[in-house]
RNA sequence: AGUUGCAGGUGCCCGGUCGCUCUUUGCUGAAAGGCGAAGGGAGGAAAGUCCGGACAACACAGAGCACCGCACCACCUAACGGGUGGGGAGGACACACAACGUUCUUACAGACAGUGCCACAGAAAAUAACCGUCCGCCACAGGCGCGAUAAGGGUGAAAACGUGCGGUAAGAGCGCACGUCCUGCCGGUGUAAGCCGGCAGGAGGGCAAACCUUGCGGGUUGAAAGCUCACAUAUACCGGCGCCCGAGGGCUGCUCGUCCGAUUGUACGCCGGGGGGUAGAGCGUUACAGGUGCCGCGCGAGCGGUAUCGCAGAGAAAUGACCGGGGGUAUGCACAGGCAUACUACAGAAUCCGGCUUACAACCUGCAACUAUUU
């Protein structure tokens, strides 16, 4: 028994480790400070803990959070503990009344993904400074599929909105 | 050479910057993690979800009914409502016509088992009499008939086998000859569907994508199938311990005391099992009815042998975004080489295979037809 030098609280931790509940208290999930963050401000990466992927989550964002919209782009958002290091998870959304081939749903999410991957450092340094953390959810409700830069110029304009409303 | 049709195939390429996912892996760190490296990363339809399987759970003595599906034959296949080959029927080309040929289409079992339907027109659409023809009667240029008649006329998509002769009051497959079709039997041929010939009997429309009959097949639900696990938690139930009751026994011959403790109960506490529940995690899940090349067999769909390759695995769902260059096509200007502009389809895996259907810019190959030029 290799673990027995450590501390109790920190063995309990290690034989949950394999399995990831949802009663994992995010206690002993460090956050990223806004030093650390600032040492990432040169990359522009969107990996797998930030993406929003719990269904749970989505449905507590509809139903309890608030949201801000600009010429077909809407951004809803809600501010609970999440179970990642990061400030924020994200998600994005095509509604299909609006786009019926796949195809094109695809394309719009790659292009809102792309913006939100470039232009979500200032929120993430908002959040991180007050210690929070954030869900949001991207949608878009257009009939015609927008050209990058236009598509980066609303987004704009909604995330400019949101960190006026968090500070 | 071009155009059109049919069949089959391919279904844009290169570079830069910033990113995503999976696998393997290096360095660093106590750990969380951080910084890298190499490799894989949408389709011919991934689509529609229309068939058929694999797989999974549940159900299941046997038989019948109901319901659903299929329907010329043989073969291929894991299977099929798919495919290949053949047959029948029907078109088209060619042609005086037919045959042969080429090519296309075809849910193509049964209408003497029963029921039903057949618009409009027409007298009548299946137990036919409007006109006509013949016969009879009367009040005789005409009328009447609970008479006969399906040859002729007219209607219709379709009118009660066709032509000729006989026959008759007039007629009629009423009889005969030839022909057509149906059924049965025999002979030849073919694995078979069938085809060819002969004999006998019969002939009285169509519709089964009308009900139906016959034959064959079908259990239900689908990866949100299903299996496993963990944390926390309420707890049916079970076991153990505690607790409560305490027959009896030991310590002594007796009482008290104390110890062991059958049995009963357990509202309660603890521990273990247990089933329940939570879209939490993992498995299922990407190796195969697998792809490609070669050889052999088969008319063919395919089959066999052999060599070789390893070829997405996401999960509110990766396979991207931007920029530059090059192809290709179209149009315009030039028309000797070029230049400019526009376009670059249809469309995105979701358990996996085999089909079908639908969508599709451009190019390539083959066949057929037409047009033009040259020899």
């Amino acid at each position: 028994m290799e673990e027995k030098y450590l501390p109790a609280g920190e063995q309990e931790a290690a034989r949950n480790s394999p399995f990831q509940t949802r009663n994992a208290s995010s206690s002993h999930i460090a956050l990223l400070t806004a030093d650390e963050l600032s040492a990432l401000a040169g990359s522009c990466t969107f990996c797998k803990e930030e993406k929003l992927r719990s269904k749970k989550l989505i449905d507590k964002i509809f139903a309890e959070g608030k949201s801000v919209s600009h010429a077909g782009f809407a951004l809803y958002y809600y501010t609970t503990p999440l179970l990642t290091r990061y400030p924020m998870q994200a998600a994005f959304a095509v509604p299909k009344r609006y786009h019926r081939l796949a195809v094109n749903r695809n394309r719009i999410k790659r292009l809102m993904r792309e913006v939100w991957r470039k232009n979500k450092m200032p929120l993430y340094m908002a959040l991180a400074a007050r210690q929070t953390q954030a869900a949001v959810m991207w949608m878009y409700r257009g009939k015609s599929i927008p050209d990058y830069v236009t598509c980066e110029q609303r987004m704009l304009s909604l995330i400019h909105k949101l960190q006026n409303a968090l500070t």
